[in-house]
Order: structure tokens, then sequence, then C-alpha cells
RNA sequence: AGAGGAGUGGCAGAGUGGUCGAUUGCGUUGGUCUUGAAAACCAAUGUACCGCGAGGUACCGGGGGUUCGAAUCCCUCCUCCUCUGCCA
């Protein structure tokens, strides 16, 4: 969440930055805050000369009865009454208002970096770049769906009679080839830097407030009501929690994470064509890596993240463009995001492989996460996130790129992890 | 899952109704001493909020209650330890 101070201090380009994401009336909603705000300082003010005016009652109340001089004491007694009845009510007034306050401040997204343009929606991304070639594909080309039949390495209809749409099962080749990926992902991280994390997938509600995810969206979080936990609907959640209430030296910056899990996601949303195969599912695979930098050089490390993210998509041998989302398509706890769309040569589809955020201090406010500077005081850090990358659109990818009539190849990168060069 | 015990400042650990935001030790930081270091000694050392400031308020696992007053009493939840049971 913003800031209030902020909100105060940067007031006109806060209403800059959430025009841009299409939000109805920026200013009202700022003003709403700030008012809300200047309520909780003056109630709390009244409410601290009360209870000081108690105390100090309460301690002569505590020295009469030591001296003995009992029906003083009770006289002292019966004034405080009102006082306790007043505070109570200043109490739950309080209370009240920091409430409202803090919804308030959940319901604000974050301010989109400046180079991010304005847009309504996908179709207002920029294009940044685009890499490598598309392949020429013979004509009688098929789309992974079929692909994954004819080699039978992955079965959806098995998924559903275990679980349901969305749940794929990998058989052989296909079992081999997500753990492939698996590990080259990891090694990949570890050699840029990135320390492994095996987190817990499922999360408490207040990991989930901690990276944004809850209140409000608990639409796309499975959540298992027995024991009141979340499914992840990516590691970033319980990997960015672990700095959640914490302190970090300036020296230890920055702190580079990875960790591969399976995740989550109801997608209530559409159904139809573009959801087909691989390409939407309920639970899927993905290798995340998470940074917690120092402000100042927090878009310095997306963009190495981009960076690297875009050499795993090289080292696979796949097509990509790079996508600088506008303010409508735009996570909601995103200051700038770079997406990276594969080409899925039979659907002739870009799809989404991984998608690299700062969140600046949009996050870290909430998880309290900051760092101590030279002079000792203390400063909120920011945190980034990118999928390096999620298995199921790769997979696609690969299969529909490298399909030939002999079967498909698998990327020379690959191959070590594989133990087969050809999937037939 | 059942029975018992426990959760206090960076750590250890005292405190069972009144000047306790909390004794003390360790650690950390600064200083004295020393050629330098160690030791010794002196001093400082939690967080958040309100206030221009003086200062005030809140916080002893979380939440609620009793009381003029709660770290201390009561209720509830969470976590950890021990024993018993179950289990990959």
């Amino acid at each position: 969440m913003l800031q209030v101070a902020y909100l105060r201090e940067e007031k006109l380009k806060a209403i800059e930055g959430l025009k841009k994401r299409h939000i109805a009336d920026p200013e009202i909603l700022i003003d709403g805050i700030i008012s809300l705000d200047d309520k909780r300082k003056s109630t709390q003010t009244e409410l601290d000369a009360l209870l000081a005016e108690m105390n100090s009652a309460s301690k002569s109340i505590g020295a009469l009865m030591q001296q003995g001089k009992k029906e003083e004491a009770e006289q002292a007694k019966s004034k405080t009454a009102e006082l306790k009845s007043n505070s109570k009510i200043l109490q739950e007034e309080l209370q009240k208002v920091e409430d409202q306050l803090q919804k308030a401040l959940y319901n604000i997204p974050n301010i989109p970096h400046e180079s991010v343009k304005a847009g309504k929606g996908e179709d207002d991304n920029e294009v940044l770049s685009e890499h490598g070639t598309k392949p020429t594909l013979p004509d009688n080309k098929q789309p992974h769906w079929d692909l994954i039949k004819k080699y039978d390495i992955i079965d959806f209809e098995l998924g559903v009679k275990i679980s349901g749409a969305g749940f794929p099962v990998y058989k052989g080749k296909g079992a081999r080839l997500q753990r492939a990926l698996l590990n080259f992902f990891l090694d990949e991280a570890e050699k840029e830097g990135f320390k492994e994390i095996q987190p817990p997938i499922l999360i408490n509600e207040a990991s989930g407030i901690g990276t944004g995810q809850l209140p409000d969206k608990e639409g796309q979080m499975y959540h298992v009501p027995d024991v009141d936990l979340y499914l992840i609907p990516t590691a970033e959640v319980p990997i960015t929690n672990i700095f959640r209430d914490s302190i970090l030296e300036e020296k230890d910056l920055p702190v580079k994470l990875t960790g591969y899990t399976p995740c989550f996601r109801k997608e209530a949303g559409s159904w139809g064509a573009h959801v087909r195969g691989l390409n939407r599912l309920h639970q899927f695979d993905k290798v995340e890596i998470v940074q917690v930098q120092h402000p100042d050089k927090s878009y310095e490390a997306l963009e190495e993240m981009s960076k690297y993210i875009q050499g795993l998509l090289t080292k696979l041998e796949l097509p990509y463009r790079v996508l600088r989302l506008c303010g409508g398509d735009l996570g909601f706890t995103s200051a700038l995001t770079y997406d990276m769309e594969v080409w899925s040569a039979a659907q002739e589809k870009w799809l989404e492989v991984s998608s690299v955020s700062n969140f600046e201090t949009y996050q870290a406010n909430r998880l309290k996460l900051r760092y101590k500077d030279a002079d000792k005081k203390k400063h909120l850090l920011h945190t980034l996130n990118g999928s390096a990358l999620a298995f199921p659109r790769i997979l696609a990818s690969i299969l529909e790129n490298n399909q030939t009539d002999e079967g498909i190849k698998v990327p020379k990168v690959l191959q070590p992890y594989t133990g087969f060069d050809m999937i037939s």
C-alpha cells in the first residue's frame, strides 16, 4: 500500500499516476485518505490526553492507598468514571478511523513508474523489442494440444478424472521435460546469484495481505477453509513474505532469492479457445526470482532481471518479445512490469511466460520491510520479482516450434537434463 | 489428537496488582586508558504513533475482559517444549 505521507507530499504526481490506470476520480480517493488521516491524528491526540489524565489519576490513587488514606482514594476513584467512559468512546472511534483508513489505502493501487503509458488494457501495452526468428513449420503443423496426444506426454482427460479441468497429468517424456525445465531454471538462477528457497505452498492470510493478494482478490486463490490457508498463486507470496516485519542491514542488500513451486489459480474468468491446452491452467509449475533492493538501485535491478529472463529464452531458442505494460494492464501492486511473451508457432500466438515487476515500496510498506541506513534511520525497501520461468507455455512453445516429421526436437540446453534430444 | 509446561527488549533471563517501558548479564555503539589490541572502567543502546517543542500515548506471543490501576488476575486463539497416540 502507499504511504499517507507520500500521498500528502506528492499528491499531484499520485493523481497523474492513477489516471494512467484509468481510475475514475483519483483526487477524491486521495483527499478521502488525507482527511481520514487527519481525523486519525486528532482523535489520537485527544485520546492520548485523556489517557494521560487517567494515568496520573491512577498513580495518585495508588499513592493514597499506600498512605492508608482510603476515603480519599475512594473519592478519587469515583472521579475517574467519566474519564473512563470517554476514553472508551474515543478508543472505538480511533479504531474505526484506522480501519477505514487502512481499507482505503488497500484500495489504491501502486503509482505507475513515469515510463508507463496510460492505457485501457492489454491492447495498449508497448512492444519494446522482438527477438529470435519465428520458425516456418510444415503445412501439417499441429497445435501443442494435438502434439501432446500424438506423443502421449500430457493427459488432460486423466487430470479431469483425478481433479478436474486445468489439472494436467504429465507422463513419460512430458514429465521428464518438466523436470528438465525445473533443474535448468534453478541452475541458471543460482549461477545468477539467486539463493534457492523451498517455501510452503499454503500460506496464511497475513502473507496474502503482505504481497497484495488479499484482501479483495480472494477470487484468484484457492482457499482451504479447514485450516484457513490459501494455495499460493505464485512463489512470490511465500518467498517475499520471508521478509515480513524485518529490518535489513544496508550492507546485506540486495537479497536475491529463487524458488520452484507449483502454482494454483482459480482463474474464475474466461474460458474458450485461447485457454486451450497449456495456455491456462489451475495448477502449473514455475520458478520465481525475487529481489529485495535498495530504493536507489531497484530499477537497475529490474533491468538486470529482465535481461536475465531474456537470456533464458535465448538459451531455449524461443522467439520472444518484450512488453512494457500500460497503466490499465499493470498489476495492482506493481509500478513497472515487463512481460516476456514467446511465440507459439502453431497457434500463431504470443504467450506470456514471464512478468517481471518492481513494486517499489508498495509491498514493503505492507510487509514492514525496511533497512537501516548509515545513520541508523529506517527506510522502506523495494521488492521485485519475476517468473523465470512459467513452465506450461514454455512447453507449448517448445512443442509447437520444434515439431518435425520425426518428432519434437529438444532445445540443446535442456538435453543434458532430459537425457534425450527428441520426443517421438 | 490427548495430558502437562512455557512464550518478557538483539540474545539470555528476573519480575505474580500500583513510580515497570520493565532488575541484571551478554551483545552492540561511543569514550577513557594503551605504541596498537585485549582487559578494565564510564556512557549510550527497543518499536510505533501524536506533538513545532517540552512532552505524551501504546506495546511484555495475538485478541478480548476484570480493576481507579495489569507483564502480573480471568477468557480465548496462536506458537514452542516434554510425555502419550497417529503418520510420510
